[in-house]
DNA sequence: CTTGGAATGTCAACAACACTGACATATGCT
DNA sequence: AGCATATGTCAGTGTTGTTGACATTCCAAG
């Protein structure tokens, strides 16, 4: 299972990069990297009553104005309990508006009011601050590389909630 | 501050990478991926009485043997609190061992016992599997730029961190 | 038109994991 | 002796997730 020094001696392609120290380096760099990730929106979050949660769901009915909250659920993967609570909060305070659908009444399409899509802006800055700078820092090439390898990286039906939403935003 | 179209018309270099909606989907990936990324330790650890925050530590105590309670702490960036409530468990059912220091008799080194390792083994074979899937599929130069990026996304200390873990590593 | 199922909302209980604050113990250093 | 350090522990709290159960609303098929 573990083969230990991966492919050391593999058909005369260099295969190093799949040896098992730079496996863990690379789930090392993923722990790491992801506290950094949400590091400056948590802190935001920390003085309000609000979480991490809360974030997402800002982030993604931000992303898909209108979406039901069905949709939202496959998207977040969480119970539809643990979301409700999330959603009701914000609802509350009047950051989320919820619809109820024209042609099936029994969906709720979600919109951010003013309130909400000014939190999603601060939140995001914060986030997409850091992102710009790691990327620039980077490059063009590492970047793409990042891309590639996240990507194969998500389950099948991740990959497609994210390639939809990819392709809805441009 | 969200400059809409970063770089859309800059200097002659191509900065299209820096995009809001590039950054957007490079934050997506990150969500979607690190889901990916602890989805099968997690089924693993969904059947004993064990969570994500024990992985981290019999990961950690693996990869630092001996390491003190002070430094497993700085690495997690959780409270001692939180950390000793999760090394108590895992010495409590024999998967870690504590022993005084020699030269200062008030730190405690961490070891793995053999089930310890067992355990270590199991929870990382799955998580390697997938990374080294992606790996694979992404190709040496997309890991590369993998790696690139996260470093450049950690905060200071955690690439500190991250960089002595390596060196000691190989 | 009735019935079954889908979508949603809500309540209760619980668990994992983080936090703060306070305090105890043992040890090391000056 | 006195202060700081390293660790452990107790109590309380908050966010986020889970299951399970049940109500409501509404579409669609028979």
């Amino acid at each position: 299972m573990t083969d230990g020094r991966a492919g050391s001696i593999h058909s005369g392609e260099t295969l190093l990069f799949l040896t098992d120290e730079q496996l863990r380096q690379g789930i090392e760099a993923m722990f790491f990297a992801y506290r950094g990730f949400t590091a400056d929106p948590d802190r935001i979050l920390a003085d309000m009553a609000y979480g991490r949660a809360h974030h997402r769901a800002v982030h993604f009915i931000n992303r898909a104005p209108g979406t039901t909250v069905n949709n939202l659920l496959n998207i977040l993967g969480v119970t539809k309990q643990s979301l409700n609570r999330v959603l009701r909060t914000l609802i509350e305070d009047g950051l989320v508006e919820s619809r109820i659908g024209k042609t099936d009444k029994r969906e709720r399409h979600l919109f951010l009011t003013q309130d909400g899509k000014a939190l999603e802006q601060k939140l995001s800055d914060a986030q997409r601050a850091r992102m710009r700078m790691a990327f620039r820092d980077a490059g063009p090439e590492a970047v793409a590389g990042f891309r590639t390898v996240l990507e194969a990286m998500m389950d099948r039906e991740m990959h497609h909630t994210y390639v939809r939403l990819k392709d809805s935003g441009s």
